[in-house]
DNA sequence: CAGTATCCTCGAGGATACTG
DNA sequence: CAGTATCCTCGAGGATACTG
């Protein structure tokens, strides 16, 4: 709990923000996290006794708060925080985003990202498989008319559309520095310039330079 | 020194920004302050090790740079970051400034900030004495063509105007929660609506829930 | 699924004194 | 004015195992 005793708005704000992983945990939130478990996932690195000592914080300063019988929402405080963490992204993305040490590539993570900006809400059901090749991973994205998951088990349907790309590739499509259209990346069963357009892609991606 | 080890935008700005002092000492050179011991008296509680630190860690990062023969300035990367601590401090104004408590009110912080928010600049030498009555302390603001200058010692000029206030009032003056028109607050040597037009009080203002 | 309890380590940073 | 060097403390949080 950072405290700097200056009666100053920034002060008060990073006294709010300022402790190790809540930005992120903020950033979680206003993407749409609200399982515990779910939180802890976007957030490799943290302990279960930091996520809950953070949520527990901001549920008291009137951030987050929790619903019954489960699960965390932002209040309007919380939801105010967009601007703040799109300001510090657009930064990111401008400033301190150079290229990604192998270390910050994690496949589990990226494709949770492309599920949640999954712009496509198909009338029937759409299997869309994602073979990681480096490193060896398969996830199936499954989208329904009201709903997008991500499984790491075969979903026992039938896959309509195959992606293959390493981990490189995935990161580079979230944040638009390269397209379906990249040769190197396998796109079967359905023209790639369709497919790339069931996605949104990060929000960041106009503040790179590339 | 923060490590999530996520390639995001919004991880790797919290990485150069999330630790202690730092968004703090990023307020301060964006607000203009440029010697060590200006940003330490800027930073009540930081220790100068750790202002040192800091300031080394964003020279490397490339957000600071140091002139010769002293001084820090910020580079083009780091004044972007403006626009970032602005969000912040709208966000903190709005949803994490409650009231004070007692020992966040420091007179000598508050009299920096409103030197530094003055607008006048008058034809000749003016000097505006600020009396505050508790805790008790005496500041001279001299303001010349081209500077603004506070002294904790009577400066050997005349004072042309005077100010008395509690610190409480100093820092209500400067979010705009109050007036020179108060008149729990003393002025002598000139109408009070002219002396409250030659400062600029704060940019959060107008984000404040009295 | 959603946490809590306990123990232990280690590193951030405070205090103090010093230098060019 | 602008730092650095040294020593030491204490608390954040990791690891692990547990519960409703």
């Amino acid at each position: 709990m950072v405290r700097y005793g200056q009666y100053c708005p920034v002060a008060k704000a990073a006294e709010v923000l300022g402790d190790r992983w809540t930005l992120l945990l903020a950033r979680e939130l206003l993407q749409g996290a609200e399982g515990f478990n779910e939180l802890e996932r976007g957030l490799p690195g943290i302990s279960r006794s930091v996520l809950a000592q953070r949520l527990r914080t901001l549920e008291r300063r009137g951030i987050v708060q929790r619903a019954e019988p489960r699960g965390y929402h932002l209040t309007d405080a919380g939801r105010d925080l967009a601007g703040v963490i799109d300001k510090l992204g657009e930064w990111g993305a401008t400033w301190a985003f150079g290229d990604p040490l192998p270390d910050e590539l994690d496949p589990d993570l990226v494709m949770g990202w492309i599920a949640r900006h999954t712009a496509k809400r198909p009338e029937t059901r759409t299997v869309i498989q994602f073979d990681c090749r480096a490193p060896k991973r398969r996830y199936w994205l499954v989208l329904e008319p009201g709903d997008v998951s991500v499984c790491r088990e075969a979903p026992g349907f039938d896959t309509d559309v195959l992606v293959e790309a390493d981990v490189q590739q995935l990161y580079g499509l979230y944040f638009g520095r390269t397209t379906l259209r990249d040769p190197a990346i396998a796109v079967r069963g359905a023209p790639r310039g369709e497919v790339d357009s069931w996605f949104a892609w990060s929000k960041y991606a106009p503040a790179l330079r590339v």
